[in-house]
RNA sequence: UGGGGCGUGGUGUAACGGUAACACACCGGCCUUUGGAGCCGUGGUUCUUGGUUCGAAUCCAGGCGCCCCAGCCA
């Protein structure tokens, strides 16, 4: 029983709305959602908002989720994928009240059909797959009944049984509910409920040799749990009335299933199916791939639950169908939600990805100052740290130019910038190797700018981050792009290949980069802004001895950008 | 050409018959010891046509467009 006051409850969609009326109105007295997983893949972000629809309804009513695998299918089904779905899940923060299975209701809705069967509502079809498939109709003629639709209801009987013993080999028959050949929506056609299948299921072993059809299956696990509100995505609006067809004619207790869009995002791919052809394919490495939009990957990629939460928060509810059963969502919120989170919470570090040495001319050769910085300048409590300077600097290769174009306002020769916590500088030499390549660049510093601070008043147009080169600490980079270059990678045009979209430059590996040395011993999953660059986190790949960090995500720039824009 | 859904700036969501709002993106500007962050501003005849109404994104009717369904997948 819901034991709150309703009235002062604020929905925020028009599903808990719905549910909202449901109380109000009489039709339930409590709220009890369910989470659907099929233990088939690792989850992806699509999959967040299905669950937090339902975890976050439940809540709303002081109601209850159960978590429920969907382990209709054992050729396809693996425990392993029980427990990494669990794992996900609870890294986000949903907690269900009861973990059940599909699977453990096989022995009552194999009673359920053979009341089905007694009050002649389903038979036993022997017709190939093909036949069934050819007498289904299309979606502009009928269909046509099976010669063995109207079988007796003893024979019927025998048959399943001897299905569910393993008499019958796969494919041989199947049961159907006997419903109506020329229905208009195809779903009602007669609908199979269980195939036969001679494979070990992964919880109740060889015990059946039938398996019952997802659509025989969701709805009666729904009404046997008594789950008040089944959410689900918007293609199975079509299924609703087979599923309260069924519970009208058993006479039991009938769930309100309520639909909504599914999550798409552009410059990714959702489907199970797809996401596991590109690790086939080596185009990722595994599900863990900092590229996908898996938990699994975001999570490796330096993501937060709390991101994903508010990503999913942003998007909405709705039951706009634009493209797949839904709305295709920017990549570029997902993005968003990180920097918001990381900007807040990030200890800042400097770090050069691509190493360029700059020498100080006038500083003192064995000179060592310790530079006070702020770790985050959107959290004062973060406090402050010390970082080595000396000498011998290395800054990023894109603050120098020897010939700037316009707006550049970094390193070049005759300019003036700062030097981040440290001293300004000014550019008065360049060296370089045989082919021409700059390899050292040579500065002055001003004693009088300790800090960073000009007494005289003067100011720099550019400030940019240095470590110092005898105290750097080495550290492999990986840089992260989009995995696609089109929005919608699995709308393939005529002759081509999804493949064909794949972005040669979704991961650029730097083998030797240089932190600051205080970021020498952190731990995988430990996330830093480097600043001027990006949110990073340390990989599980990395060693003691070896530093890996993964870009979760660049920071805004908008001297990137106007590059880009002078290109085209 | 059957059935079921959905149409609000580029994208996603609000507005529950009473001045179309918010976020992201984009483009300007301010500010800045991160070209980060922050702050301010410019973008829409609410798919369309007609009707009801003092008043329509909202209610009604027609049209158009898009999505889903012909697995012994879920």
């Amino acid at each position: 029983m819901v034991d709150i006051d309703l009235d002062a409850l604020e929905p925020t969609d028009f599903i808990q709305e719905a549910v909202l009326e449901d109380l109000k109105n009489g039709r339930f007295n409590y709220v009890r959602t369910r989470l659907p997983p099929e233990p088939n893949g690792y989850l992806h972000i699509g999959h967040v908002k299905a669950f937090l629809i339902d975890y976050n309804t439940a809540k709303l009513f002081g109601g209850e989720l159960y978590l429920r695998f969907d382990d209709t299918n054992p050729a396809r089904e693996e425990t392993e994928y029980v427990d990494a779905i669990k794992e996900d899940i609870q890294w986000l923060g949903i907690e269900w009240a009861k973990e059940t299975y599909a699977s453990d209701y096989f022995e009552l809705l194999y009673e359920w059909a053979i009341r089905l069967i007694k009050i002649g509502l389903a038979y036993v079809d022997d017709q190939s797959p093909e036949e069934v498939s050819r007498n289904r109709g299309t979606l502009t003629e009928p269909g046509i009944e099976s010669p063995f639709r109207n079988r007796s209801v003893e024979e019927n009987l025998d048959l399943l049984e001897r299905m569910k013993n393993g008499a019958f080999p796969e494919g041989s028959r199947v049961l159907r509910a006997k419903i109506d050949m020329s229905h208009p929506n195809m779903v009602m056609r007669d609908p199979t409920m269980y195939r036969i299948m001679h494979t070990s299921h992964h919880r109740t072993g060889s015990k059946w040799c039938i398996y019952p059809m997802y659509d025989w299956s969701h709805g009666q696990n729904d009404s046997m749990e008594g789950i008040t509100h089944s959410l689900c995505s918007l293609e199975y609006e079509i299924h609703r009335p087979l599923y309260e067809w069924f519970l009208e004619h058993l006479g039991e207790f009938k769930s309100r299933q309520i639909e909504f869009s599914r999550l798409n995002m552009t410059y990714t791919m959702m489907s199970k199916r797809k996401l596991r052809k590109l690790i086939e394919e080596g185009i990722v490495k595994d599900w863990d791939d900092p590229r996908l939009t898996t938990l699994r990957g975001l999570r490796r990629r330096g993501y937060t639950p709390e991101a994903i939460l508010d990503f999913n928060k942003r998007t909405g509810v709705s039951k706009v169908n634009i493209v797949n059963s839904g709305v295709m969502v920017d990549y570029a919120l997902l993005e968003a939600c990180i920097r918001d989170d990381l900007n807040k919470r990030a200890l800042r570090k400097m770090a050069v990805l691509k190493p360029l040495k700059l020498v100080i001319d006038n500083y003192p050769e064995d000179q060592v100052e310790e530079m006070e910085a702020i770790n985050n300048p959107e959290d004062e409590s973060a406090g402050t740290r010390k970082v080595p300077f000396s000498k011998v600097l290395y800054i990023e290769q894109d603050d120098f130019l020897e010939d700037p174009p316009k707006k550049f306002y970094r390193l070049f020769p005759g300019n003036e910038v700062r030097l981040r916590y440290a001293y300004f500088i000014t550019c008065t030499d360049v060296v370089k190797d045989e082919q021409g390549n700059i390899i050292e660049v040579h500065c002055t510093f001003d004693p009088e700018t300790h800090g960073g601070n000009a007494p005289d008043g003067r100011r720099v147009k550019s400030t940019i981050h240095w470590v110092s080169a005898q105290h750097a600490v080495p550290a492999e980079v990986r840089l992260y792009d989009r995995l696609f270059t089109k929005e919608q990678p699995d709308d393939v045009e005529n002759g081509e290949e999804y493949a064909t979209y794949v972005n040669p430059a979704s991961l650029e590996i730097i083998e030797r980069a240089f932190a600051e040395p205080g970021l020498a011993g952190t731990q995988p999953g430990e996330k830093f802004q480097f600043e001027r660059t990006g949110y990073f986190c340390v990989d599980p790949d990395s060693k003691e001895n070896k530093l890996v960090f993964n870009r979760t995500v660049a920071l805004r720039d908008s001297w990137a950008k106007f590059q880009e824009q002078q290109k085209n």
